[in-house]
DNA sequence: CATAAAATGTAACGTAAAGTACAGTTTGCC
DNA sequence: GGCAAACTGTACTTTACGTTACATTTTATG
């Protein structure tokens, strides 16, 4: 009873056929509902067949299929009964070591937020959610996926996105465009970049207003910046971590999609049919 | 299904007979494990019959006895999966002082990872640093940009990475230069894309390694891949969250790193070399 | 490429479990 | 204390689930 299930599959994994491993890897991804279901329900998640799930289940151990589940229960209640062991017993397998850079990002997760202000954010999503003016994104080298990440969401929301992409002198072309009702988003953060910078003076020299997410040093965009959201990248790895600026990102969407719930409808329901032809 | 089963026990004990209140206490007292066991079992150890518990489980509302064990399971899993629901909805009054998409997202990283065993991080970071084969990424709509991010750190520690962009006849090209050496990494969530199922079979036909980067539904790929890893999505949000994908990635590339010490130093050293010149 | 071995799914089976009819028992009321 | 209503258990029926035998497909090997 000292090893859980999801443990004795870890170790077991690498010895099955590739349906088992299938039905493994469908139960350690909704661990552990889909073993307290039917065989057939079971089987039909993973896309593989009844018998296959009987072999696996009994390649792990068990007698039977109920033994099967009867110790899923047990293992389950236990972790109910006494909520705060389940991260201890759980969530360090046998190697004890849990994972450093993950629990560093959520640290640095948390951080950031507490020290964004719902006033802040606020502001900021009312700037993007401005249906009237062209709202620019612009990331620099590892943070340019972010803006991509969510150009391609608010493209759907919303009208007259633009994510400024590839050469510094497509972008730079683009500023002709620009003007007083325009928002423009970058993210920035160590080494900080001076195509970046002087691409954002010069917006804002044309009235943009700049909003700024970077990182705890704050680029020196800042200094040209509306709106400043610095989050933390600081993780036990080589490189740094830009989760927390991803989940800012992330929310930015979520609370635009809010605003504009309404204007949008209709638009999200008009791509949609246009994707179907 | 806002309240839960014990609630609705207390609810209605008060107008039940008494050996359906008996069946009321024992599953209170075995909460919920005895619900989870068989009609027998149950009806054993509250010490009435069968059918009493039947006639109990159809006074709280439920059409059968599956029925109300799927609630109990559903209930349990909520809470053991996913304790931001507690701490968003129970908790929180109504000032929205904290984030919720930031509790939930946080919540699907701590569950993606107590999945994540180290040894399938283990096989999976060496199948990438194998540095004589070739590496390909693939992401879907909104998750090729976490392929980018990762391919812009990858690039950096070793040879022969490819970001499979653009279109998708662009990238069926390449298919003619992936072999048995090579590795394929994808990213697909719901709404999984065709596109990436029909180049991953491809692909996998050739002989290529797959690992797959989906959410807890698994994507049809997994019957392709090599390597399935599963992250969750899910935050109140009309997006879904990729935050937990992130990390993945971004553990995968410190890991990569790690195990490219040696090899990629000098590699670096000469980048920084070309960029200065 | 041929052959054997392994893996997987289909379909049929037996059984355990849920569900039900009904008779026996208890409880409440006049 | 007699009667009716509600409650409860026994015994039986029916459903559906786990299981298994076997045929087909896939993979490995010389």
């Amino acid at each position: 009873m000292s090893t859980s299930i999801s443990e004795l599959i870890a170790e077991k994994i690498d010895a099955m056929p590739a349906s088992e491993r299938r039905a493994a890897q469908t139960l350690i991804a909704n661990y552990p509902l889909i073993g307290l279901r039917t065989v057939a329900e079971f089987s039909g998640q993973a896309g593989v067949s009844s018998p296959t799930i009987l072999r696996f289940v009994s390649r792990l151990g068990f007698q039977s299929y109920p033994e099967f589940q009867s110790a899923l229960q047990e293992e389950l209640a236990a972790q109910v009964q006494s909520p705060w062991n389940r991260t201890a017993t759980i969530q360090r397998p046998k190697d004890g070591a849990t994972f450093p850079l993950m629990e560093a990002a959520i640290e640095n997760i948390r951080e950031t937020f507490q020290h964004l202000s719902a006033q802040q954010l606020d502001d900021v999503t009312d700037a993007i959610s401005r249906n009237r003016s062209r709202f620019y994104l612009l990331g620099g080298r590892f943070t340019d996926p972010i803006a991509t990440y969510m150009a391609a969401h608010l493209k759907i929301v919303r009208p007259g996105v633009t994510h400024l992409a590839g050469q510094e002198s497509q972008w730079r072309d683009q500023l002709i465009d620009m003007g007083k009702k325009d928002v423009l988003l970058v993210f920035d953060i160590r080494r900080y970049q001076d195509s970046l910078l002087r691409f954002a003076e010069k917006a804002q020299a044309r009235g943009v207003e700049i909003v700024l997410v970077t990182d705890q040093w704050l680029s020196p965009i800042a200094r040209f910046a509306r709106h400043v959201i610095a989050g933390r990248t600081a993780v036990p790895s080589p490189w740094d971590s830009s989760a927390a600026l991803f989940l800012i990102a992330e929310t930015l969407i979520a609370e635009v999609t809010r605003k504009l719930e309404q204007s949008s409808a209709d638009r999200i329901r008009d791509l949609e049919q246009l994707r179907d032809n």
